[in-house]
DNA sequence: GATTCTGTTACGATTATTGTAACAATTAAA
DNA sequence: TTTAATTGTTACAATAATCGTAACAGAATC
């Protein structure tokens, strides 16, 4: 599997709640339709779960659902839910003194990755999960 | 060092060479301001000089510059030339025949995707390496 | 009390990125 | 003409991050 598929995989699981028969099912069931381990399952919904976007019932017949109308719940949430990694990373290295650009470029580069990071995270504001889910309806 | 740095690195670069007295250095020198491997360098400056954004004559005294203007060259056309990740990845999996989401949620995610790299691209597109020389001048 | 879920942790496998090294090609300088 | 210094490219090892697997505690139903 690819690197870094954490935001695709919530958005699949929450698609999956969104449609199910009677709105909830279990990990093992998410499991199959991803293709991924229960495990990835659980840790993925656990995250969603305690950014409420999803309730989970433990014990016996426990299962998942949405804790919000797809309408309701934004992409950017599900990102945030799932920490997934920002638009791009910036390098470490050690400040040369003697270079301006060595010692200031960080500083730089952090403005750039808001404002990317920024327009990045305002299309996702603009996609709801009931979007997804009426796209795959369709 | 943190992984997917590319596109961090290559700024750094470019704006070392935009600021190098005489307008043009070696990749060992640029490569103990960014404080990786001449020869990570050295890959990532064929990128850009792959992509009509830096200059480089080779043989001894040979050298990398700016092919153009700093005002000239927005941070979406770094972007592109290091071919760095995009916004997110698509998880792979075997669509399960009797599931309509895991059927349809590939080319729902295809949509979202296109829609997030849209929103960062236009951030990056709006700014130039002149933007980011003089946030590290100041 | 047994069963069947979630939540969490630990650890190994896998994969992608970065570092290192080597060498050919190129050009200036000696 | 030879030498030296540089880029461009490749191959491979080292590193780091992600994902899969397994195990187990806690919880709730049967």
């Amino acid at each position: 599997m690819a690197l870094n598929t954490q935001f695709s995989i919530a958005v699949h699981l929450l698609v999956g709640l969104g449609c199910v028969e009677g709105g909830t099912t279990t990990s093992g069931h998410l499991a199959e339709s991803v293709n991924t381990s229960a495990s990835f399952v659980r840790r993925t919904l656990a995250k969603l779960s305690k950014a409420g976007l999803v309730e989970t019932t433990t014990g016996k017949s426990g299962a998942c659902g949405l804790a919000k109308k797809p309408e309701r719940i934004s992409l950017l949430e599900v990102y945030r839910a799932v920490d997934a990694p920002e638009a791009f990373a910036i390098h470490a290295y050690a400040p040369q003194k003697v270079c301006a650009v060595s010692c200031n470029i960080k500083a730089a580069l952090e403005n750039v990755l808001a404002k990317t990071q920024q327009g990045m995270e305002a299309s996702l504001s603009k996609i709801t999960l009931a979007d997804v889910i009426a796209d795959v309806r369709r």
